[in-house]
RNA sequence: GCGGACAUGGCGAAACUGGUAGACGCAAGGGACUUAAAAUCCCUCGGUAGUAAUACUGUGCGGGUUCGAGUCCCGCUGUCCGCACCA
């Protein structure tokens, strides 16, 4: 028995040391062997890593390890998404440089990823704001600006207060900006923007295609881009008002056209701005809205008003109905035709805005279980299943059908010598504004010059770098305060001119670094294709939910973007997607309710029940409920703290072990030491196996069996682990290795101070060998230092995956469980061919079978084959 | 409000395509070793009754389909997530 504890800190270091040495982690994009590219979210350089990111880089290593061990050339690059706010922020704070204060920041978190043991291409390692980088996003803005695929135009945009800069519609969270979560304002800007939206259609089409994405995410992908299929249609003004004759609207439901009590346009309708021209009410009314719609939070609780323009419209049906024109603050301005109709007994905001103004609301659809001559809406509106009423030709059809049937009636009239409606398709998803008016982002390569317009910069003359002499002692942005650096000449003319003072949104920077790491060696161009597209799509992508939409959206359409100017070959980026869930713990406040560390307690047990005191002074502490570990909750454990009192096998197992990798974990004290008990465990028990010394005259047929287990037990264990960690479960593969484990040391116990024959030992060998290779990609320094126990001169890191014998664990006999009525009885055990006579017979010859069929005859017998045998009586 | 996901012991969870519910881990209890502790090893561990074999019961609640339901269908409750005047 061996005695000496596994340390993990020094063989750990030995190992990580050895890697490096040897260079096996170094990818050669010459290699023959069949590629697998695995990527894991690339972090932001806040200062140190934290749990969520040894979470999310162990599942990639697993797979990373498994897959080179399976015989293929693994891409597993590292980089940082160093451009943002927070580098601002902290040059504000700390009168530091955002370039020093983020590169500083990188040497940390890189020691802290390298201290995690991850087999990792270092050589490819890539910083978003270094000029070697965004050289080459800038070339991609000119390529793409001649391709037609970015806009320039005044909008409306979000405004984030406290950042002093525009935030995308993606990036405004319950209308508050997604970092400094300050309620975000409307302004009108000229900005940059990416066509994303004429890929509206594709982005929404090929989500189909995304098998191995998660439902979860394809769905709220869809949800975002929200296409909807709806119809066009001009309501001819009564008379020439305003010099306007008609009125263009956009529905879903033409089907409730005879429902309709008004119209209602945007307050920045151009024919709302007509009609105020010589209406100084409405003018007013306008100026209103527009102030109201500063702040989202407002515009959320606000209250539906209008304003009665005094213009009527005729109905298309019926040229003896008309309509009021409403100007009214809940119609979007940017959305379909900036005007709708309204249909109240069918549409919550039409019955909200038909109350208040006391139009008529005329039910036009029956629910199926309504007499269509009595029903009426009652104080709610009905937006249900059911069938058409009170609509002339409409009446009796279904939803559906009347839908077509308006349709095709009304691309038949016409109107000012157009069809008076035509189908149309929309989408909710608007383009992305790029402009940022900060400092630390990839410049917008681009000049104006008073004469020539905006001119891009040369491609010879990039990369455009941030001046390196900035000041961010007052608000806004310090390229456009720069004395010098905006001031340049015009490429085209020659004369003055001045640099583009906004820089990109960093999920620019986020949206192809996954395509760089291919080759990051190139100088004169992004990509080189023969190699890109060798890689490309990602086969499996690990990262958090939060980028359900803002990066994966993005990088979908940036990626079709860079196909259409050359620079790779496909659609999409990620073939794999997997969201992994958050770490969570424990919150922990004293008596002052302020929270407390958990470094700062200890848990204990009274009367059955987990109690809290302050370590310093006993004092009691409240447990508090499970959350994310954040800052602010102080329940935050430190990565480097775990690495260096565990080590980093531990904490990589512990990340794998408890819940499947799709769910939160909670992090524990208990759980910890759980996996570091094991590790000594395995340490022992590899130990004790390297020790075996076979007997004379040990060969007996007790002997021969516990050969066949054991190996029966490895190799089921080989195959199991194989499906799991195939489909990234690794809590199972966690529970594999423990099973695996547990027999491999009951047999030593079994076993102990008797005869032991050379098979044996042999099978002992085997399996343990299995093992290590199990435990491999998961706890890699563990396993390599239990491999060299074992004798091994090699690494287990260059180790191929064992191949398992698939006829060893085909049992000839197996055990069927007997059901009488569904319940579980008996068992019997019988040749696997057993026919089902045989089965019958052995069944109905069980006592329990006998006692419950009482002499008669069973009512029928199922027997699923290999599986169960259910006696119906 | 709309859309979606989930619900299994004291806890984290497993259970393939409808086929033995609770693998594996944690906690707890008992025991061995030790002067003692730590470490380690062994045993018990959904509930009720029983010394036990065993029986009954049990996967949020109420129904249904089926020889058989944690798994499928319908209705409800709760929790979490996304979207939110998108016509």
């Amino acid at each position: 028995m061996r005695t000496e504890r596994y340390n993990a800190r020094e063989v750990e270091r030995k190992w990580q040391a050895t890697w490096d040495e040897k260079e096996l982690f170094r990818t050669r994009n010459e290699d023959p062997k069949p590629k697998y590219y695995v990527l894991e979210m690339f972090p932001y350089p806040s200062g140190r890593i934290h749990m969520g990111h040894v979470r999310n880089y162990t599942m990639g290593d697993v797979v990373a390890r498994y897959k080179r061990a399976r015989g293929f050339n693994v891409l597993h690059p590292m980089g940082w998404d160093a451009f943002g706010m927070p580098a601002e922020n902290a040059a504000m704070a700390n009168k530091t440089h955002p370039a020093k204060w983020t590169y500083a920041n990188i040497a940390t978190m890189r020691n802290q990823l390298k201290s995690m043991g991850l087999s990792l291409d270092w050589h490819r390692e890539v910083a978003t704001c270094d000029p070697s980088y965004y050289k080459h996003q800038q070339r991609m803005f000119l390529d793409f600006l001649g391709a037609g695929l970015i806009d320039r135009k005044t909008a409306r945009v979000n405004w984030d207060p406290i950042d002093k800069t525009v935030l995308a519609n993606e990036q405004v969270i319950e209308g508050r900006g997604w970092r400094s979560g300050a309620l975000v304002e409307q302004r009108k800007l000229t900005q940059w923007f990416f066509k994303i939206s004429d890929y509206a259609q594709e982005l929404n089409d090929a989500l189909d295609g995304l098998e191995r994405w998660p439902e979860k995410v394809r769905l709220m992908q869809r949800n975002w881009i929200g296409r909807s299929e709806g119809l066009s249609v001009r309501f001819a003004l009564q008379t020439n008002q305003a010099a306007k004759s008609e009125i263009e609207i956009y529905t879903t439901r033409p089907d409730t056209l005879f429902g309709a009590s008004f119209i209602a346009l945007a307050p920045e309708h151009p024919l709302s701005k007509k009609v105020a021209e010589s209406n100084p009410d409405l003018l007013a009314f306008i100026e209103e809205c527009r102030k109201m719609g500063t702040a989202q939070e407002l515009i959320d609780k606000a209250e539906k008003t209008g304003f009665d323009t005094g213009l009527r419209v005729t109905h298309p049906f019926d040229p003896s109905w008309t309509l009021p024109v409403y100007v009214a603050n809940f119609i979007l301005m940017d959305y379909g035709t900036g005007a709708i109709f309204g249909c109240p007994a069918h549409d919550q905001r039409d019955f909200d805005f038909a109350t208040a103004y006391k139009l008529p609301i005329k039910t036009v659809v029956c629910p199926p279980d309504q007499d269509p001559k009595t029903y009426s809406v009652g104080d709610a509106p009905y937006d249900g299943e059911g069938k058409l009423c009170n609509s002339s030709f409409l009446d009796g059809l279904t939803i559906e059908a009347a839908k077509e049937e308006v349709v095709k009636r009304l691309e038949k009239e016409s109107l000012n010598n157009k069809p008076v409606a035509t189908r149309k398709i929309n989408f909710r998803l608007r383009d992305w504004g790029i402009s940022r008016q900060r400092y630390w982002g990839c410049p917008i390569p681009v000049i104006h010059c008073e004469v020539c317009g905006t001119i891009p910069v040369p491609i010879q003359d990039l990369p455009v770098k941030l001046p390196d002499d900035v000041t961010f002692d007052v608000p806004g942005n310090p390229l456009d305060r720069h004395p010098t650096w905006k001031h340049t000449s015009c490429p085209q003319c020659g004369k003055a001119a001045r640099r583009e003072t906004d820089t990109m949104d960093t999920f620019v920077d986020s949206s192809w670094y996954f395509v760089r790491f291919t080759n990051p060696w190139l100088e004169d161009h992004p990509t080189e294709r023969s190699v890109v597209d060798g890689w490309l799509p990602v086969n499996q992508y690990i990262g958090g939910i939060e980028h359900a939409i803002l990066h994966l959206l993005y990088s979908r359409f940036f990626t079709r973007a860079m196909k259409k100017v050359g620079h790779v070959g496909m659609d999409e980026p990620f073939d794999g997607l997997f969201t992994q869930g958050m770490v969570v713990h424990e919150t922990y406040r004293d008596k002052e309710g302020q929270w407390v560390t958990p470094a700062e307690i200890e848990i204990y047990t009274n009367d059955g029940e987990r109690r809290a005191k302050l370590i310093s002074n006993g004092t009691p502490v409240e447990i508090g409920s499970i959350e994310k570990m954040s800052k602010s909750k102080r329940n935050t454990i430190d990565p480097d703290d775990i690495i260096g009192s565990y080590g980093a096998d531990t904490a990589r197992w512990f990340m794998l072990s408890d819940s499947p990798p799709e769910r939160d974990v909670i992090w524990t004290e208990e759980s910890i030491q759980g996996a570091a008990r094991f590790i000594q465990r395995l340490w022992r028990l590899v130990g004790e196996v390297a020790d075996l010394q076979p007997s004379e005259n040990a060969h007996d047929a007790a002997a021969e069996d516990a050969v066949i287990t054991i190996r029966k037990a490895a190799h089921r264990s080989i195959i199991r682990v194989e499906e799991d960690l195939e489909r990234l479960r690794f809590n199972r593969c966690v529970a594999h290795a423990y099973e695996l484990a547990n027999a491999l040391q009951a047999e030593l116990t079994v076993k102990k101070d008797k005869k032991v024959s050379p098979q044996w030992i042999a099978a002992m060998r085997e399996a343990s060998e299995f093992l290590i290779a199990i435990i491999a990609p998961m706890m890699p320094h563990l396993a390599e230092e239990c491999w060299a126990e074992l004798g091994h001169r090699s690494m287990i890191a260059e180790a191929s995956w064992p191949k398992a014998d698939r006829s060893l664990i085909l049992e000839n006999d197996i055990v069927l469980p007997i059901q009488i009525n569904g319940k579980k009885r008996a068992d019997i055990t019988v040749a696997r061919q057993a026919d089902n006579v045989t089965i019958e017979q052995a069944v109905l010859s069980l006592d329990s079978v006998k006692a419950a069929l009482d002499g008669k005859a069973p009512k029928k017998i199922v027997i699923v084959p290999q599986r169960i045998v259910n006696v119906v009586v």
